[in-house]
DNA sequence: TTAGCTCAGGAATTCGTATTCACGGACTCC
DNA sequence: GGAGTCCGTGAATACGAATTCCTGAGCTAA
């Protein structure tokens, strides 16, 4: 049957209390008992349970985490690996854990990490790009739970991490410009991403100063959707020559549209992209693309969390940091840089 | 402060009992009575207590996985994407939740799951490609947990859910000697890697079968470290004509380095490898790869955790599925298929 | 009419651990 | 040398929900 403390109790001839101390490494506890202690729960192996600890403790030692359910071409989306591991990884060492749950629809996030907090399901949660105007985030911030915003909690005071999209957007805007183009197109994803919308304000934002029109085309998320608008786009009467892409993952399919429509890159059409994946180095002749400091951001975030979590009672303090972006230029967006890939 | 079942009873003027019957969704209770308590407890913001409950009930809800750290090339593995979306998406509609941890190495991985499981801190696990002869893995069988190997549980007879690694690697070498290839190598990842070797067991199978030699060749996982190999590959005194490649990611790696090399796919080299991620369109002009089922596999398996959650029972019947396998043609290894990406 | 049965719901118990309180002995300090 | 302090340990309690046991009312059947 099942092994409780008492039992080692019996076995080591103590109370079920010094066992317990025992295992919480209380130094009050005489080293000769805790030898014997520890020795017997060994012989027997024993595991805490966890589910009387957290009951107990009123801690779960569980941050919790919302995805929204992907979409078909989102399915591989390198983010939501490093994502993970980042998250597992900077828990590590320290007694928390990740778990992991799904919504089926944009709005189901929030309740999901509503009812997760509520029931105590969890201690805390990384909060993943609330919607603008979220009531229930209010209210969660309001009666104190632990939580840190991966995005823009908006006037909410809340801890975030976030990455400037604006200025990413700037820089890849003004590298073309740089490069000499004047005919810059943006091509963001579905109308109402926030992450999409804010790209392509840095993007307007600088067009503007430079005295230049801005043109915008709006593609659904993934490879093969980016593509098709592509194609479109190179079809149109006055196709832009340098092109603004919301993620490589797009950027890539823009590329081979450009190739299927006899265009060159960098030479007739020049891209530049975000996220700086592993997939810039893939295809030729390399893709220029803003790093927005993915890594940093979530190992950050889980530090805040964390902090949140020890120190409960700094309730009132929050904090909003940035991760610096950064361009890596490479051959799709510059005739002067050899396909280093 | 904190609401309970004690508080709901006693704004509802019932007891408790009667209150956790409510939210059980026993028949029993007068509906005239429920309606009361349901309506107090909807006024009274009350969420069950997870804590108390999985307490109580001998139940955490949670179901573990284990990941060991990445090396820094497979932070963005689209692999594991795919696992936790898929669980996730095949856990909705149940009870449970996916909690995921990470290893540092590879043998601490098995440490965790016997953690996890003996202090009752997840109610079953999917277990990653268990390594062979894993004594601990054994020993959590006998002791009857929920357990559902993704992978080969060796002669355990734990349930599991594979693909059929040799298998894959015939039809990508069988492919490559029907286009007419008699010099085909292999390129997997570092030695004894079970996923590696199978494949390469499939692929010198073959080969032997058809009287043709066989040249294998290693590299560490990811991109960079395939395209520098294959650069190696390309220099030496007599390269083959055709590869069959470990993933789609080092596959890309190799057709950038034939590139390099001044050979054209599939003209000089033809390349076929598994997985049939996004990447295989990406690529000009387009990577063959066999699709191993993945998806199927995922959501197989969490239908079989799911069952033994449910019918712990029937602890001592168990299965293995293997999930079928498809070769998916594309213009790295055939001249007649159009670059159809 | 009364023994027996059904049924809604209350009272009491239980789960395994962390923690508080209590206690006896050893020690310190004036 | 007696009062106060510290220390290691055991006894007792609390955590919140699920569950078992029990009760009293209403019903049926002989």
């Amino acid at each position: 049957m099942k092994v409780t403390q008492q039992d080692i109790a019996r076995l080591a001839q103590v109370s079920q209390s010094t066992v317990s101390r025992v295992i919480a490494g209380d130094e009050r506890v005489a080293s000769e008992v805790r030898e014997r202690v520890q020795s017997v729960m060994r012989q027997a192996n024993y595991h805490v349970d966890a589910r009387a600890k957290s009951f107990r403790s009123r801690s779960t030692e569980l941050i919790g985490l919302v995805l929204h359910r992907p979409e078909e071409e989102t399915r591989e989306d390198p983010f939501l690996s490093m994502l993970v591991q980042g998250i597992t990884e900077s828990l590590a060492g320290s007694c928390y854990r990740l778990t992991i749950e799904q919504a089926r629809t944009r709005g189901e996030q929030s309740r999901i990490y509503d009812d997760m907090l509520r029931s105590r399901r969890v201690d805390g949660v990384l909060y993943l790009e609330p919607e603008v105007g979220d009531a229930r985030l209010a209210r969660l911030q309001k009666d104190n739970f632990p939580i840190v915003v991966l995005g823009n909690p908006g006037p909410l005071p809340i801890t975030s991490v976030d990455n400037d999209n604006v200025l990413a957007g700037r820089l890849a805007t003004r590298h073309l410009i740089d490069q000499g183009h004047t005919s810059i197109g943006y091509l963001g994803g579905p109308e109402g991403i926030l992450v999409s919308d804010e790209r392509g304000e840095g993007y307007a934002n600088t067009m503007r100063e430079a005295g230049m029109p801005t043109r915008c085309w709006h593609a659904r998320f993934g490879f093969h959707s980016a593509r098709q608008r592509a194609y479109e786009i190179f079809r149109s009467p006055n196709p832009p020559e340098a092109l603004v892409v919301l993620d490589d993952t797009m950027a890539v399919g823009v590329m081979q549209a450009a190739e299927g429509s006899g265009l060159y890159v960098p030479r007739d059409l020049a891209v530049v992209s975000f996220n700086d994946s592993i997939l810039c180095s893939m295809v030729p002749p390399g893709l220029s693309s803003v790093n927005l400091g993915m890594n940093d951001m979530i190992s950050l975030a889980v530090r805040r969390l964390l902090g949140q979590l020890q120190h409960p009672e700094a309730g009132a303090a929050h904090s909003r940091t940035i991760v610096p972006c950064e361009l890596k230029i490479r051959g799709s967006s510059s005739l002067l840089v050899e396909a280093t890939l």
